[in-house]
DNA sequence: AATAATATTTAGGTGTATCTAAATATTATT
DNA sequence: AATAATATTTAGATACACCTAAATATTATT
């Protein structure tokens, strides 16, 4: 319902998905809040039966409780999405301003927005977009960084961990459905030489290991 | 800055237009909270020099105020004009998103919002967006009401004081720009019948109070 | 296994926006 | 002008989301 709630159930939802038990310190750092706030907030959603709370322990979602993170989920990467299409935001600058827009999104609004955009299956970042009933297809796709020489496929999904990156990534000319070929591993760090639509760049391996790649249709 | 002040320093910008000063419990009865609510507010308002106030005597805005003020109806009607020609909402049905979407929004979005509307003038009811300095240039014109027999003019505003006023206008054939030529009054009740785009229509005169017409390029 | 380090929770508070009930001002009526 | 009616403010609380400092658990290290 409310906006801080929204926020922890989605962290929580994206802590869960990288471990096991997601702790409240882990809560506290993603949200930039103290423990025991998150101590007092993890109680109120557990009375609301959003997460399942065993003191010292960890918190995980329920039922309920992941249907709405993937429900804020959903919002946040369909406004993503309508930036970049409608207002000519860059991939690099949706962020935050979706981070706000997310809570502000009747099903009016998002079902809307949802035919605007054509019914898009995954956000700027290549993210699936979870469907109207909380569901969501996490498609599993190689890292640049998995391929070797001569490995080639179509780029269908950035991290989108920090605007510096995506603004990297943009720079060298990745974007969604770039073709991308390895020409070349350097041994000692990892990194690439690979060809871009034709653009002979260079990638850290760090970089590569955020590039996420479709070898299916690979020649 | 908070969603609540805005809405505050909103309305009373709104019930100022209406009244010399503007009271405590105009302000609660506009809101939906209680007077003494109002009070404490007000006091806060008033420390942060939003609005100047005399204990008992009501408040009235002042230079930061207005310029608040305008900021917030400017972001509301973008919003509305935004809703309505890219997500095909009717003018009956912008008002309550545009409420809570008016208090996010960055200056960025906003400039964006302006610009892929190609800077409107006036949002969906005709009512003029302030620009970015918080001006803004209130038209004045004559509504329906006040026509005669034989008179006409251009739809350029109609007043958004209930879904269902908008819901009929709309019903009857009225939009912005529309023609429209008085063909009778009913002498008993003000009532008129009156061409809207060459349709023969009846409207009342509390609707035609609320109807504003350009009669500058009458023929 | 005892102790040290770290994590978590509890206790007690803060600021914001609200409330009801009581007190006080203002305005209207007789 | 006195009184009644109405409006406004004050007093004292509540809910929410946060905080720091202290207490308690858990985990890691000697």
């Amino acid at each position: 319902m409310s906006t801080h709630v929204e926020d922890y159930i989605k962290n929580i939802y994206k802590l869960q998905g990288e471990r096991e038990k997601v702790t409240t310190s882990s809560i506290a750092d993603a949200l930039s809040v103290s423990a025991a706030s998150v101590t007092d907030m993890i109680k109120k959603l557990s009375d609301r039966s959003l997460i399942k709370y065993m003191p010292y322990q960890g918190v995980e979602l329920t039922r309920s409780g992941r249907r709405m993170a993937l429900q804020t989920l959903r919002r946040h990467r369909l406004w993503e999405m309508f930036l970049v299409e409608f207002l000519n935001y860059t991939w690099d600058e949706v962020h935050d301003e979706a981070e706000k827009l997310e809570h502000i999104m009747s099903t009016d609004l998002e079902e809307r927005i949802d035919k605007a955009l054509g019914y898009p299956k995954h956000d700027p970042h290549g993210h699936p977009i979870p469907n109207r009933n909380g569901e969501i297809i996490e498609d599993d796709h190689p890292s640049l960084a998995d391929l070797g020489i001569n490995d080639s496929g179509v780029v269908v999904r950035v991290n989108d961990i920090s605007q510096s990156l995506l603004q990297h990534m943009a720079s060298i000319g990745i974007h969604m459905q770039s073709q991308i070929k390895v020409l070349d591993v350097v041994q000692f760090d990892g990194s690439m030489r690979v060809l871009i639509d034709d653009n002979n760049v260079f990638v850290s391996r760090q970089v590569a290991r955020n590039i996420f790649v479709d070898i299916g249709g690979k020649k």
